[in-house]
DNA sequence: ATAATTTCTATTATATTAGTAGACTATAAT
DNA sequence: ATTATAGTCTACTAATATAATAGAAATTAT
């Protein structure tokens, strides 16, 4: 399971996709508000995907957060790394933070170990390939859909 | 990330593998101490995994543990799911712990959510298709290759 | 009858996640 | 310059979930 946190964070950076191009920042508090985040947990998450470059921030008055990178070219996998961890099931197949296996007496012949590197792979191909403008076309899609019934 | 009580129980499962055919049952003592699984704690989780009918045991003395499904037809997914909780990575697309998405307006037209299905779906097809079985095959493969490099 | 072994109920410890508080800093508008 | 606005930073607290432990009770082979 993701952890709320990283949750949040896509969520928030779904509401700032506009700002990319309008350039006009958004309130944290007003995407808390809309979004039901907690302001102050926001505030740390967004520092956080600052840190990363995906975002930027003003200060002051008519201040706030948005998006500095292409949102063709921020991926999931990134959000959710940097935010909730990995995205393996288990350490000793984390590509980012891997850990030697506590229990296995020989990590490359566990074939529990094998099995886990396959699903992996299948969910990070989907998470690495999928940027948070993927999300937003997927969003206009399913709402497309949704009104031609 | 799996929790240590999936990884310990999987682990216990592949240890418990010959007793299928054998019928002898293992001591949890001895695959605790083997395996470096603390010993109450696998006591709960092989008294879980009879609960779900993947093994029997036999009390007192020369009793212990055994398989009594066959390991062609245990699979990870409903072990992880008995002892871990959901595959899904978030609540509104789990299979078996559905909970409805707190800050989504619509879940029916949310493009995050319709990327966390296909995620589920693709981790959710090696899982259910991978037997205890496999496990023990893989694993054999993996130490010939090793052995004949 | 005894020793071996699982079972059951309760409790404790540890780690992780989530959320809060408040002082500090930068900026725009006047 | 002053003031109101809005992000930044450091530290703390609360809630929850995971991991581990303790010990008495029940069952079975010898």
């Amino acid at each position: 399971m993701l952890p709320k946190k990283t949750r949040y964070a896509i969520k928030a950076l779904m509401v700032l996709y506009p700002t990319f191009e309008s350039k006009r920042p958004m309130r944290i508090s007003d995407i808390a508000e809309n979004e039901h985040i907690p302001k102050k947990f926001l505030e740390a998450i967004l520092l956080d995907m600052r840190k990363i470059g995906i975002v930027n921030s003003k200060m002051g008055a008519q201040g706030g957060y948005y998006l500095s990178k292409h949102p063709n070219e921020i991926f999931l996998s990134q959000v959710i790394r940097f935010t909730g961890g990995p995205i393996a099931l288990v350490p000793c197949v984390s590509l980012n933070f891997y850990e030697k296996c506590e229990e296995c007496a020989d990590e490359t012949t566990c074939g529990f170990r094998d099995v886990m590197r396959e699903v992996r792979d299948a969910s990070l191909h989907i998470l690495s390939n999928t940027s948070l403008a993927d999300l937003i076309k997927r969003e206009r899609n399913l709402e497309n859909k949704k009104k031609s019934d």
